[in-house]
This record gives C-alpha cells, sequence and structure tokens, in this order.
DNA sequence: GATACTGTTACGGTGCGTGAGGGTTA
DNA sequence: GTAACCCTCACGCACCGTAACAGTAT
C-alpha cells in the first residue's frame, strides 16, 4: 500500500492530481482511512493510473477517459486533434509572418462571412468617380427601408484589360419592390480576409497591400476566390478578400 | 454607431464576447448609455478589434494582446506554439497508433524518471533463476534500513550473443555502510516508456510486446537508449524502456 | 522531538458559452 | 403590439496549481 506521495512519484503524476482524481471518482484509492482521510493506494492500482496517463496523452479527456477506451472516442478525439493541429499551424503561420514582415504593420484577420443578398446596377464601372456616380445612382432606385447595412463596392478584375473594374451594392433585407433597372443577386458565403482603413485613399492602399502581403506570405494556404469587396462603415472601410482556403 | 449584435456580426464575433472584452477593458465600447447600459460602438471600433482578433489568431492571449503586439512577446508566442504543436502532434501519433494497434491493448504511457542511486552486485547473469538467485544475494547484502522503495531488474542486451542478461539492483538512500561485494551506481534521469503487468510471465510479455509495438510505430520520434528496466511493485510488474527522443 | 507527509478548504486561471429573468427599441 | 434587441447576474467548463492551516507517520 502506498500512500498517495509515493503513489504519485511511481506513477509520474502530482499528488494533487491524485486527489483530484479521487474527489472525481476517477480513480479512487483502494482504501482511504476513515479517521485520518489519509489515502492508500494499492499496487495493481497503477494499472488503472497508467491507463488514465495513456488516455490523457492521446488529448482525451477525463471524461472520456472515463468512459473507457472505445474506438468511436478515439476516433472522434483523433478528428478533434487534427482540426486544433490545422489551427495551430495556421497559428505559427501567423505569427512567423508577422515576425518576418514587421510587427506593427496593419492588422489582417480572417473571418467567415454569411452569404448576403444585394443589389446592384449589375454593370461594371471604370474610374473612381464613374463608381461614385453609379453609387449614387443605384442609393436612388433601392427605397431605405428595404437596404440592409452593408454597402459597398464590389472590384472585379478584368481579365482581358487587367484595369479594376467597380460595381456597387447595397445589401437589401427585401427582394421585391425594386426598380427594374436594379439586379439582386447573392453575394455567396465565404471565408474573407479583411483589414480595415479610415477613409481615405492612402490608408486604403496601405490596407489593401497589408492583406496582399498577408497572402503572398501563405501562398500554400489560401487563394484569392472572387472579386475583392470594399465595405463602408460610415468612415471606415473594409477590405475583404475572398479566399478559397486550400 | 452600433448596438453590440450589429457591432459584432460585423466584426466576425459574438456580442458575449463583446461584452466579456468590455468587461475585462479590452475593448470599450465608445459610448455606454448610463440609464440603458447599452453599449455603443463606433465604426473605427472596428480597427481595434481587428487587431485584438489578428492577435487571438495568432495564439496570443488576451493579456499579451493588451500589451500590444512586441517583437518579445511574438517570438515567446511562437515558441509556446511550437511546443504545443510537437505535444499535439505526438497525441495524434499516440492515438492512431492506438487506433492502428487495437484499442483495448495494454496501455503504454510516457513519463520522466529522476536519477536514482542504485545498488547492484555488478554483474550481469544469465537465465531467469539465476538472476532470482541473483536478487536474494543482493537483497541480503542490503541493510534494510538503507534501501530506497524501488527494486528491480535491468536487462542489458548482450551485443555479441544477443542474449540478455539481467542484473538486480535495488535503489539506496545512503551511499555508505555497504557490504564491499556491491557496487553502488547511478540510474540516469530518462524518460521512459512504460506498461504494466501483474506478476506472471505472460502478462509481463504482453507488456514488453506493447512497449515493442507502441515504439515500432514512432520510429521517428523514439529510439531505445540504455538497458531496459523491470521495476517490482510488490506483485505488480513495471517495464520501462528508456527513450532518447529525437 | 523533528521533519516530512497528509488532510481539507478555497481561490485562481483561460475565454468565453449558456441560460434566467427582465428592460428597450423599431 | 410584437418581435428582436439589449442588460446584468451567475454558473459551467478542464485540470489541476498554489497557498494556508492543521493533523499524522517515522
Amino acid at each position: 500500500m502506498y500512500r498517495v506521495g509515493e503513489f504519485a512519484r511511481i506513477g509520474g503524476v502530482s499528488a494533487k492530481t491524485l486527489r483530484f482524481y479521487d474527489e472525481i471518482g476517477l480513480l479512487r484509492p483502494m482504501r482511504t482511512d476513515p479517521v485520518t482521510r489519509y489515502r492508500y493506494y494499492s499496487a495493481e492500482q497503477l494499472i488503472d493510473l497508467a491507463r488514465i496517463v495513456a488516455g490523457r496523452d492521446m488529448g482525451l479527456s477525463l471524461s472520456e477517459i472515463r468512459r473507457g477506451g472505445r474506438r468511436s472516442t478515439l476516433e472522434s478525439a483523433r478528428d478533434r486533434l487534427r482540426r486544433s493541429l490545422a489551427l495551430a499551424q495556421n497559428s505559427l503561420h501567423q505569427i512567423e509572418a508577422a515576425l518576418a514582415t514587421g510587427v506593427t504593420g496593419t492588422p489582417v484577420m480572417v473571418k467567415p462571412r454569411p452569404a448576403t443578398h444585394v443589389a446592384s446596377l449589375g454593370e461594371i464601372v471604370v474610374g473612381y468617380d464613374d463608381v461614385i456616380e453609379a453609387e449614387r445612382e443605384l442609393l436612388g432606385l433601392v427605397p431605405e427601408r428595404v437596404r440592409g447595412t452593408t454597402r459597398g463596392v464590389l472590384w472585379h478584375q478584368c481579365a482581358d484589360t487587367g484595369s479594376p473594374g467597380g460595381e456597387p451594392f447595397v445589401e437589401v433585407r427585401a427582394m421585391s419592390g425594386m426598380d427594374r433597372a436594379v439586379e439582386i443577386k447573392e453575394l455567396p458565403a465565404v471565408t474573407v480576409a479583411c483589414a480595415y482603413a479610415r477613409d481615405d485613399y492612402e490608408a486604403a492602399e496601405r490596407a489593401y497591400e497589408a492583406i496582399r502581403r498577408w497572402m503572398r506570405v501563405r501562398p500554400d494556404c489560401f487563394q484569392l476566390a472572387g472579386p475583392k469587396r470594399e465595405l463602408c462603415h460610415g468612415r471606415t472601410l473594409e477590405i475583404q478578400f475572398p479566399l478559397a482556403s486550400q
């Protein structure tokens, strides 16, 4: 019979851990002195402890260990581990990229975006002033009560000319009651890399450059998937690059 | 100005998270209505939120994020990530090995062992009965009051003959007062893979086989480093394979 | 008697998720 | 009026580490 301290030393865990396992009923000592409350463990219980520690090392939770080593448990734990491993890998990429490109840059974050219904004029215009004009026209055609809160510009890369074309859009909540000139389409759900800029040209350029650099550092992870989105939140601009994770 | 729900949707986090960040002072809303306690965020605060989320995605803790993106912070976070990545990789190996070799086998665990002083006869004997005999002799030569609680046998692999030789040992607490025939040596600190068996021959064989299989599945991680140890805890046998992590 | 154990209780840390129960806004 | 918001508690989770204070084994 061993007391906690020695049993802990032999088993390679802390006495505190053993007390905890006792408390939650995961590994009860063979005998507990009813007067002193001292815990006494038998040598055979080293086997039980080994099973627990082995499970812990495989990333199982204590309740999974308690349920015993069922195949399905192990499989779900494996999937969980794979996912968290991918996340950690990604974090490592991020951090190494940040260290490489300088710490103080514009922050770039990744987030999933749900699908949205938007209205647009259905045409792509080139040139800054024309985009502004098109936006004004669009807002005139979509009554305020059907508008959602999101509006901005989709920037298409014209494959032939190489010059970017803009397509202003507003989110809409209802699909009817619209002028015939506007076209309703769906912005598909997608994960985007995004950066913010205060609404001036230089800041916007810096944000674009930050995302471009961010993507250049991870060419193996992400590819651009679809037109870039420029969203307008009051005075703050949000630049989104849709990503296809690869 | 946005209320928490909409700000959360735009920023890609939950309203709960925003309330939490407010509570800990990480991201205070621009304005809080003193009567209703409603939180109101400005568009510019999306930039602050982006910095937080980007940091989180890099695996920084909230307090690290709060301290701002110092280079040293990022470097220590990177090291932390590398370590936890290695752990997770290892867990994944373990679990895949367990799935491959069958779930219900003898559990194998890894643990670090501190260095120990032991007494032995200084000779390696071959044959089960001879080992038993040598052990008896050793125990006769080491007085009980200097013995530690650990005793067992070191199994050396004789390179020439290929046949294993056993060397019984007992842990000692004092280095003096020993018969001249016994030799004091140090079992070095080492990480071991271990398995337990009830004290019969078949169970011991199964435990050996379990560790061998366990190591075969991970040839890239670990190599055998030194003589195997067989420890005797009452009726329970502990088999230890010293590992050199590679 | 000294020292090395052991006991219990309680709090802390990470980053929120999940209600419950009740006001507020459009 | 009625959704759809929002608020503040307060607890839960996973796995122990770390005191603090007091009794126990050798």
